[in-house]
DNA sequence: GTGGTCTAGACCACA
DNA sequence: GTGGTCTAGACCACG
């Protein structure tokens, strides 16, 4: 699992957190039953202080959606609610709309956007195989 | 137009609004030159303080959508980016990446996700056509 | 770095502050990456409220001058202006219209005008060429 | 004598007549009882409201620099403190400073700056002579 | 400690 | 009526 935060969106790194590690759980990104990055190593990988991840995690506890065992470190719970496909495509599609949207605005025309969507696929994707290669 | 708050988000207020309008200015749902509602009436419908919905317009303004005319109000400007080439890939990045790494931890491969960027870059210039039809 | 304001001018605070700092800034006596006075501080200082502060230091965001970083501070940012050729034309024109006209009323003729310009000019790049010395 | 508005500044549009005809009267360019255009006319000239002229004008009378005689109109009194050559060249540095500082950070060269600086002083000297044809 | 958001309410400038 | 500025003070996110 890749977690990206952008520090400028306005949007709380927690929460940024919490909804990253929340789709990926109820997406079948996260196994039920494995381990959770813990919070140190993964808070020094993000640059981002260790009690903005502890505060993630205790949100995703509150959510029920993962546990934590004291000592032993956090793992996801029985996923009691998988997203559908709709409703995944629900979610995705207001992000792919604010994209759009912006484009329209800073007039970025349909070639250009879809070129520079293909990049950002190919940039991510070199950083997941970069971080699997790590571990 | 349309305007719905959602105060749970954790997305600040007045950013909401910027997206809201900036959407109906793109898809259509508002005209060059047209008047946006007023600041005071806006913020009691939207049970928002008024500073509120006066820095959203303020946000929108030096994104360069609208422009405002003390004492008269706020218009839909011609749209036309004051940013660079530079600045506005910037800007765009930071959207397409949101929605790249919601797609990752939604598990949607790159064929599904590129499928839906198109799907979404259709509709929406389907949309800014018929009102544009309806002229 | 000394902040002044003039209550009884018209203009207002926050645009006061904004000016003097970018005037700080162009002149070297701020130095990139160099930390600016925190808001609160600064606002007491100044017997000013904090949002007002607040609000000159978002006015320099997002023209480019400074960066902030919530929860570290505001910094200066290496001098990069964001906007098309045009719309920097647009900003200076009105600058330097301010300065004719008052030119023009103080019977202030073309050439002692064009050699005063010319003065500022020298006396600015002296300033700036002594601070970097400095280094 | 020409008065020019600038509705974006953030200076209140009284004030800046009001420092443009103290800054006429004060430097000769309005002589001692000569008449100040009258306010509908001018009003419209300048595309504000007649209220915006008569405040001005009325805080030009209480500071003491025309006299209105009602049914007649506005004249400059006595002028009782003209400003040295040294005070309106204080005045003009002030202007011309804040040009270069804006100059600088849209890093606009020292060619480029003087290019405009002398492209504005045609336009308005352009603009000047119109107006005095027309009269 | 830092900056950010929001509220409530005042006063000003302008049409 | 419009928007703009400012104050005072609360709470949040983050380091």
């Amino acid at each position: 699992m890749l977690l990206q935060i952008d520090f400028k969106s306005g949007k709380p790194v927690y929460l940024q957190l919490v909804d990253q590690i929340r789709y990926a759980a109820a997406s079948g990104g996260l196994r039920t039953g494995e381990p959770l990055p813990s919070i140190r190593p993964l808070a020094e990988e993000l640059r981002v202080n260790r009690n903005t991840v502890a505060k993630a995690y205790a949100e995703l506890e509150n959510q029920g959606v993962i546990e934590t065992i004291p000592g032993k470190g956090c793992f996801l719970k029985e996923s009691n609610s998988p997203f559908t496909k709709s409703a995944r495509a629900k979610i995705l599609t207001k992000e792919i709309d604010e994209a759009v949207v912006a484009a329209h605005h800073l007039q970025v025309d349909r070639d250009a956007f879809l070129a520079l969507v293909k990049e950002r696929l190919d940039s991510f994707e070199r950083k997941v195989k970069e971080k699997s290669d790590n571990d």
